[in-house]
DNA sequence: TCAATAAATGTACGCGCGTACATTTTCTCA
DNA sequence: TGAGAAAATGTACGCGCGTACATTTATTGA
């Protein structure tokens, strides 16, 4: 016997839930009146309209979400993919937290809840599975990087046509949807910057090459000389993994060639200020330290000293475009006439803040 | 008419996605037993349990966690509330960071997936409807702080006996489930390590009374000194929001005291950051800048000059711990004879890191 | 060998909502 | 005032799973 028998109530926690039929029953109407009136959905009359509210908030009732994801086949929840950092931190934390920011922040406008997602670091993801499961409608994926397993799920996830966007992540001759900021742009920036201070020696320390992003700042850097007519030196070309530790490790690859370089580029602060610390602690005086530019302007661009200039990187922005990307995406996906939108290819600006450590010694001694 | 012919599939994203159904008639089994087999329920006959599978793989099968989770009336999901950061980050995200990769972890370990919450600022999150929306099973809350609404929001919560769990904040006299740091402890070793050194003058900036932790912070501070026969003096007690703002400002008010200040604990490394900044700004000759003590041991510690002694705080397993004990309580709940289980309230000792800032001048000399 | 029992599987229905279609009520305008 | 149209509401069913209960099949033991 499934029946019950007239009201019954649910419990959950100990307390009793009322449910649609309560409602229905209270306000003398149809459950299906009380779903029009809850989601406004079809004329309705006024009067009618109140008298359904007025019994749900006498009940206290509130649509179960699961009920309604169940119904519309929809969870609701927007994936965030990310790098599984159990311990070790090899992206700063200022990115994630910024773009997390922004992607909370629009995701909750557009009525959709946040579900984290974490990759780890060795076996790839099947993001499919998810979509399958139903638990995400939309995804956002970060930290992706140039690996087989990764581009293997991301394509099939293409193929079976699920709404997903790829934040600081360009995969050449994919067409994915990306939202990135513009690294050959910035790396340029902080390039010309130096040789506009008048450094003609600039090293750069990047990132792996497995990140796109890591090209792209190559990319730039390469452009600036070029432009400026001069040549590249491969021996001031450095590679670290982002943390700090990876910027010490090259400031002791740099020492012998410090004769060499009057300035130098990191692909993100972190590793700058690993290099800073790390040229301090082999003894290179203050002065004798070359001029510096860091990458993504995080907070701790302004702790060390001196000062480092940054690029500045629209992390906030990015989360927030890539959430509406993808949500546009979602909503066209479920038009008949699903138009094969094209490639969302978004390049935002990055913008240089210059501090105390990207000054020339002339300008300092002023 | 709604009775699908025979085979009809369902589409998501142009790809069919196969039921339960087409499994159970491809292994030629009820659908009953395809549930059993792929929950693992009741006896099976292996070679039952064979078939079924080939066929789930075969088809490419996956339940829908929609609907699992409406059949089950859970919706698998561990909520996670933060405090809404557009813009500002009164937190360190560094703290945020690792408590939500401890809480990730588990979580996953546990089968649950994070949902993240965003609480604004001024208007206080209704709790208690995420329940009944049954977005989520249980509930870690972070960042919460003694505020008329938010207390009222937990209480509910508390009343209505859903599962949560405080990180990093006792409510007094409310009989909360929190899992915190022991601050007292960490705030004392602190201060002792100070006087140890052989400073006597400590001052003390410390984070909103509005935190547990901070009044924590000041028992410890306070006990302290007790233990050492020293006299409170009110004029070296300082508040910041945590902020490095906040921090540069309390230098300014210090300024004129700064004769009779030769050492200062500070609530976090920001604000210890802020400090030293700020005096240096001020134009205090480095070796005139009082030995200083941050709290949380962020990274941010290891970045500045002198690097900055720091309270280790065990977030990542703060994060881990409230996740077991929530979902213990989840467990419990279902059972009938739901004891009252009683309150966890859990402290982790915190441990101090002492690096170059809070070395006495002597002890630098050498 | 045959009941008594246990193992294995099938049948049937609910979870709480959205919504297509059917029905009733109200409005419009000749 | 009455028919036709529009508005308002009701009826009925599916979404895809978990699972109580019923039924069938295999095992056991005297």
């Amino acid at each position: 016997m499934y029946a019950r028998t007239f009201i019954e109530y649910a419990f959950v926690g100990g307390i009793s839930i009322a449910s649609r039929k309560e409602v229905a029953i209270l306000a003398g109407v149809s459950e299906a009146t009380v779903s029009r009136v809850l989601n406004n959905v079809g004329p309705l009359k006024e009067e009618t309209k109140e008298r359904v509210l007025a019994a749900a908030l006498k009940l206290g009732y509130t649509p179960s979400s699961l009920a309604q994801s169940f119904a519309r086949r929809r969870s609701g929840n927007l994936g965030v993919v990310m790098p599984y950092l159990p311990k070790a931190r090899l992206f700063s934390t200022y990115y994630f937290s910024e773009i997390l920011s922004g992607i909370g922040s629009k995701a909750r406008e557009e009525g959709y809840d946040l579900l984290m997602l974490f990759r780890n670091a060795d076996e790839p993801m099947d993001y499919n599975e998810l979509f399958k499961m139903r638990k995400i409608d939309a995804c956002i994926v970060l930290g992706a990087k140039e690996d087989l397993g990764e581009l293997a799920s991301l394509r099939r996830l293409k193929e079976e046509g699920h709404p997903f966007c790829l934040i600081n992540q360009h995969f050449e001759g994919e067409a994915f949807h990306e939202v990135d900021a513009d690294h050959v742009e910035g790396s340029w920036t902080a390039v010309r910057h130096l040789l506009d201070q008048g450094f003609t020696r600039i090293a750069f320390l990047n990132g792996p090459a497995s990140y796109s992003n890591s090209r792209d700042r190559l990319t730039g850097y390469l452009r600036a000389l070029e432009e400026s007519n001069l040549p590249l030196d491969e021996s001031l070309l450095f590679e670290g993994n982002f943390s700090r530790k990876s910027g010490a490790v090259a400031a002791k690859k740099m020492l012998p060639l410090l004769n060499e370089i009057d300035a130098i580029v990191a692909a993100n602060d972190r590793m700058a200020i690993g290099l800073q610390q790390g040229l301090q602690e082999l003894g290179i005086p203050r002065d004798r330290i070359p001029a510096m530019v860091g990458y993504d302007d995080s907070d701790a661009a302004e702790l060390t000293t001196p000062a480092l200039s940054s690029v500045r990187v629209p992390f906030y922005e990015l989360g927030e475009i890539a959430v509406s990307k993808v949500l546009e995406l979602q909503g066209n996906s479920r038009s008949e006439i699903s138009t094969p939108s094209q490639v969302i290819q978004i390049k935002l600006p990055t913008e240089l803040v210059i501090r105390a450590s990207s000054k020339s010694k002339k300008s300092e001694e002023e």
